[in-house]
DNA sequence: CCGATGGTTCGAGGAGCATCGAACAATGAC
DNA sequence: GTCATTGTTCGATGCTCCTCGAACCATCGG
């Protein structure tokens, strides 16, 4: 009822260390199988299985069957959202006046966040989208106003599919690292999906990493009127 | 690191059923002291007392001895407003075609939420700032347009006040229940506070509800344009 | 059909932690 | 000063659940 008991088995799930690793690596976007899960968290896949089972139980994560292989990932937008919230959230006390973020200069430049761009070419994204009034407010979230969907419509994006997906269109994403936000739901998918459509940038295999080819983030930039500059390693 | 071990140490607070009472009751706004925490989560003073301390360590809540009492509040906006995306996820799975929220007709009316105005008329608040243009959004958060300004101002809250609080000024607010938005930050606190300063509705004792006097709620009514009839019970 | 690999189920072991009884410190009322 | 109330600390108890070894299905490749 009003105690929130669900909330408490929403937390348990994510309580554990094993379950948060697993999480953790399914929020690179990628679906991963089992035994890639068992490993990411470092224990066996006895163990694995039982804590996915949990998960799935939840819905904290779908699974598709190809094969002797099963493949989970993040159930839905929820989810993410959810984790986002809880990492950006112990995000805030711990570093303090440490530096933010991850070493990496890679990861810092670019990387996925459950399924779009984040990282300073994700910002600066935003940043950008936002200043040419892209978006409009509308009390719940925030939506493409018609330059918006003009826009993303040159880019090669089937706005109407966008729109016909049950997720919010667009959504902040409080990156916790970075302290910035970036563009979220379905529009920041495709976003990121059609950037690896044209061959500006590809995913880390292992990583959470989006590495630019020196042409395609000139192209990115351009498109998109990206003018910032920071951490011009490559 | 990126393995999120912070957020299992703040998940695994809230994954407990005597402490998410705790927080929950707390999410009404008052500050309590540890034998009242205690009694509402079912529990004796001493293991209420391990948990508060808990809580406190993790500054979830924030403590202030008067005399023998000890009062503990909700640490601050960023803890409440995990609790609320917690509490909004958590409603999503369960009750599907529950119906939502409580039963108890006051509380879908107006009710307390951590700090500012949810229920009907707080979402009805929301729908008509809204309308009347009284927010702008930055690209991170919401916040008041001069022509909301100008509209708190006259309803007697302190603009400049406000704006100096850490916390974002405005935010939406997803209710677990009512699943529809509302507004919270430190308008929507100072919102609620005046519409209780003005006499116009009185917090209950130990409910979560607002009970509005018949002649305050049309004054609210009247000054804020709400057109909104639902559950006309009082 | 047979080995190899991916994945699950079962049972036992063990660690963590919530809980309360008891004792103690601190403050307020009289 | 004396007593009652508030709140904390300590120790013991017991439960939950994470973990892995072992055995068992399912699928793929030959």
């Amino acid at each position: 009822m009003t105690d929130g008991s669900n909330m408490v088995a929403a937390a348990t799930l994510i309580a554990d260390h094993t379950r948060a690793k697993m999480l953790t690596a399914l929020m690179g976007g990628r679906a991963l199988t089992a035994t890639e899960l068992a490993g990411a968290a470092g224990i066996t896949k006895q163990t694995g299985s039982t804590h996915l089972r949990k998960l799935l139980d939840a819905r904290f994560v779908a699974m598709e069957a190809h094969g002797r292989h099963r493949y989970f990932r993040i159930a839905d937008e929820e989810v993410a959202q959810l984790l986002e919230e809880l990492m950006s959230f112990s995000a805030r006390s711990s570093d303090r006046t440490y530096a933010t973020g991850p070493k990496d200069p890679a990861l810092r430049k670019a990387r996925v966040c459950y399924d779009h761009l984040a990282g300073e070419l994700g910002v600066l994204l935003y940043t950008s989208l936002l200043q040419r009034h892209a978006f409009d407010f509308d009390g719940a979230t925030i939506a493409l106003s018609p330059a918006g969907e003009r826009l993303i419509a040159d880019f090669g994006i089937d706005a109407h599919a966008v729109r016909s997906q049950k997720r919010p269109p667009c959504r902040v994403c409080m990156d916790w690292s970075e302290r910035r936000h970036h563009l979220a739901g379905a529009v920041g998918a495709a976003l990121l999906a059609r950037v690896i459509e044209r061959g500006w940038a590809v995913r880390g295999k292992s990583s959470r990493a989006i590495h630019f080819r020196p042409n395609g983030e000139r192209a990115f930039r351009g498109y998109f009127h990206l003018n910032g500059v920071l951490h011009e390693a490559v």
